[in-house]
DNA sequence: CTCTCGATTACCT
DNA sequence: GGTAATCGAGAGC
């Protein structure tokens, strides 16, 4: 058994996550998921992210305003925004807001860290494929575990999961673009982070 | 390697 | 009825 730390981590306070979500998305590149499951803790370092604004922002889900679908984005930071999405995946966002009606971070990939086999086997992909496992935000949902079931759980108390500190990465380190995958308007905003020639990131 | 396209379903208009 | 913050298979270069 090697990296015991993470039991004695704790979550990171809500305070994080109530800032402008540009600013949450850079804060969590670096920082590790951590999923509860049948006793055993998955553990993942988040090396991709990009940050979603409420109604001024077109890409985003809160930009229609709020719906049964996409209220989490509108309630306290700090909680899970678990959405379904082209009719086989979920999403798992950070509800993130400064003042602002509606915000959150998409968490894109993950580096797995611990528990490795477990989530190749989630995956239904060979253990070392290690850079797949959590690679694109459908597929780290599906390693970890995690759906629409845990839309609205609170991350910043330790429990089915949460959010820890990690190792921190200097901005030598991490990469600014445009986010990915969305086809309204917004492409100009360069709200995406991720970590510079992290094979875990996905392409483009 | 890059590119195209189909899968599959909840939700909103 | 159209669409979506995706993924992976398969074709083509």
């Amino acid at each position: 058994m090697v990296g015991v730390d993470e039991d004695c981590m704790d979550p990171l306070a809500r305070a994080l996550y109530s800032r402008e979500p540009v600013a949450v998305a850079r804060e969590l590149i670096g920082k590790r998921l951590v999923r509860t499951l049948s006793g055993f803790q998955l553990v993942g370092v988040i090396v991709e992210t990009e940050a979603y604004g409420g109604r001024k922002d077109p890409a985003s889900h809160a930009c229609i305003g709020i719906t049964n679908s996409n209220k989490t984005m509108f309630g306290p930071p700090g909680f899970a925004y678990v959405y379904f999405t082209y009719g086989n995946h979920f999403c798992l966002n950070v509800v993130a807001k400064a003042k602002a009606e509606a915000g959150a971070v998409l968490i894109r990939a993950l580096e797995p860290i611990r528990e490795i086999e477990m989530m190749a086997a989630n995956r239904g992909i060979p253990e070392r494929e290690v850079a797949r496992i959590a690679r694109g935000p459908g597929n780290l949902t599906k390693a970890f575990s995690i759906t629409k079931s845990l839309d609205g759980h609170d991350l910043t108390t330790k429990g089915e999961l949460y959010i820890t500190e990690g190792k921190a990465i200097g901005d030598d380190m991490v990469a600014v673009s445009a986010r990915i995958g969305i086809r309204k308007e917004g492409l100009s905003r360069l709200w995406r982070f991720y970590v510079k020639e992290n094979p875990c990131v996905t392409r483009a």
